[in-house]
DNA sequence: TTATTATGGTACCATTCAGTCCATAAGTCA
DNA sequence: TGACTTATGGACTGAATGGTACCATAATAA
């Protein structure tokens, strides 16, 4: 055991709820009082364990990175198919344009807009995280062509970097204020790319 | 003429290079200060002539809007062929990976990055803006549908949300990082979908 | 007990934020 | 000239920003 009073919060708990807040309203949009009390700790607390709003938030990237990956990689494992995978991943898109959670996109996408042009280290983490979905998105595809499901002729890198790219356009367009109908309607021409 | 003193600048150059500055930094991240500067004018000229930051800057998303589809039109024109039309907007992307001006990506789909899903007002406009883009797609398919470039099965108006959506995600990976050659790929994915 | 660390609270810091106010300058019209 | 109208520059305001310092107190281990 550590010697001296114990921490009254998790850590990760705590960093979970920092990084639901960023994730909804962004860097500077949140402020430090916000991140307080959703966080559930005092301002001694907070500098104690974090040192800066700055370094948490990079913290709060890596966390979202971890995620999403962590999240992808087991629906790929529990769905078998790696096309059935991507093909419910688009599709999923629709149900974000209502609800509580809905038009919240990417968040390391939504970092990127806001100032990964002007912050060089955040720009190398969202870089990096990026490069990360490429390569859940690129496993699915091998996978599926292994399976037969999409063409062995098609570069599965260059595909990975499409479906990123067309994941990041598809949130976007919900954030526009696209309806279900429509989302849909996209996803089926994005996929059609696989056939 | 009117009476009183004239004006000792611009309102339209002045408007454009507001529009510059929220196009490249945002809203938040643009302060007052810099505005004025950017923008050559005192405090008071500013809040007699543009109400206040927040009406000013839906009066740069309106113009941002104007100034791009007149700019696509006026291509699409130039250029004849839908098709090619279509084709040159998206092999562009990848010359913005570098310069001055690269990184910047749609100023439409920023402002619904930074804040579309808190002001109504403001989601209003960014919806309108995004509908305007995909007039113009519908325009350009039909166009190339008509010249045998595009097969006329396909439905104009769902390609144009497809390309709408497809050219934000791929201005997303240049704010992300990618490179050219990698922007070059992933365009030529998206435009396979119209073969 | 003693040493160590955590907590909540307060006060405070300099800076920046958007926005207001007023005296004055620069014009037009009579 | 002088009345009228609008534009301009600068001083000013009140609120909010992230961050620091300090405090008494509480909780653990050795």
């Amino acid at each position: 055991m550590t010697i001296g009073r114990p921490l009254e919060f998790d850590p990760d708990i705590a960093l979970d709820a920092a990084m639901q807040l960023f994730w909804r309203k962004g860097y500077e949009s949140s402020s430090l009082q916000e991140l307080l009390s959703t966080m559930g700790l005092s301002k001694s607390s907070f500098y104690q364990k974090f040192n800066s709003k700055h370094s948490l938030f990079q913290r709060c990237i890596e966390h979202y990175r971890q995620m999403l990956t962590d999240k992808m990689k087991t629906s790929l494992e529990k769905n078998g198919s790696g096309k059935s995978f991507i093909n419910s991943l688009f599709h999923n898109v629709a149900y974000e344009t209502s609800g509580p959670d809905a038009q919240m996109g990417c968040m390391v996408m939504n970092v990127a807009s806001e100032f990964a042009q002007t912050d060089p280290k955040i720009a190398q983490i969202v870089s990096s995280s990026i490069e990360s979905f490429i390569d859940v998105f690129e496993i699915a595809i091998k996978q599926a062509q292994q399976q037969g499901e999409i063409t062995s002729d098609k570069d599965a890198r260059s595909l990975a970097h499409y479906l990123v790219s067309s994941m990041s356009g598809l949130k976007n367009m919900v954030k526009g204020g696209a309806d279900r109908e429509t989302i849909k309607r996209i996803a089926n021409i994005i996929l059609s790319a696989l056939d």
